[in-house]
DNA sequence: ATTTTATTTAGATTATCATCTAATTATCTA
DNA sequence: TAGATAATTAGATGATAATCTAAATAAAAT
């Protein structure tokens, strides 16, 4: 019943608030960065640090398309993971029975 | 849609590792401050500083017993949220379909 | 009442992380 | 090929968070 190294990169990935930002975006469809930046205020820098922890976490994936790189998020257990999580979390409101 | 500062405080406390295995401490059941510092290095000002974090985040609850205080989990959405994040992200080595 | 035990709080230090600017790499276009 | 565009990388800075020691609070036991 160990933590593994990758488990804990999750639970650091998505410690961050604009991290946890741009998977929301992302869960609408696959973005170039610049399609993301037009979401922040931050530099370019500064996201593309963000978008490397995501992508150490495997929470994303990229892919070039010229000189752009689209980014996607990688619906697997993780991402279906934070669907969970955001609909339980939200869950304060109006619980469904 | 937007992130509340509880919810965001959610994040915050299970980001570390630490409050993590408090939290899988706790799972087996009730704890004294003293017995779960006995699974940890470091000191008391750091635990209860710690056990802060959870309880802001309303992860856990304490009452007094005598001199010491009982942490237990919170079994609210948030623990069966944490009980299902385990389960998913372990989720690498057995589906179980 | 004094001492011991359990825990928290205060304040300081250190480490980690988000962010910035500047420089670099890579691709596309004129 | 030269210049423009897209994004990353390097290195520095500031903020936040984890940790420590020492002091404070509170209950229990002697």
């Amino acid at each position: 019943m160990q933590e593994t190294p990758k488990q804990a990169s999750l639970f650091t990935a998505i410690a961050d608030i604009q991290r946890r930002k741009i998977l929301n975006l992302l869960k609408e469809g696959e973005l170039s960065v610049a399609a993301i930046k037009a979401h922040f205020d931050f530099s370019g820098a500064t996201l593309s640090h963000h978008l490397n922890v995501l992508k150490q976490a495997e929470l994303v994936r990229v892919r070039r398309q010229g000189q752009q790189r689209i980014y996607t998020l990688n619906l697997s257990v993780l991402e279906e993971l934070l669907l969970l999580m955001n609909q339980l979390l939200k869950g304060d409101e109006h619980e469904k029975p």
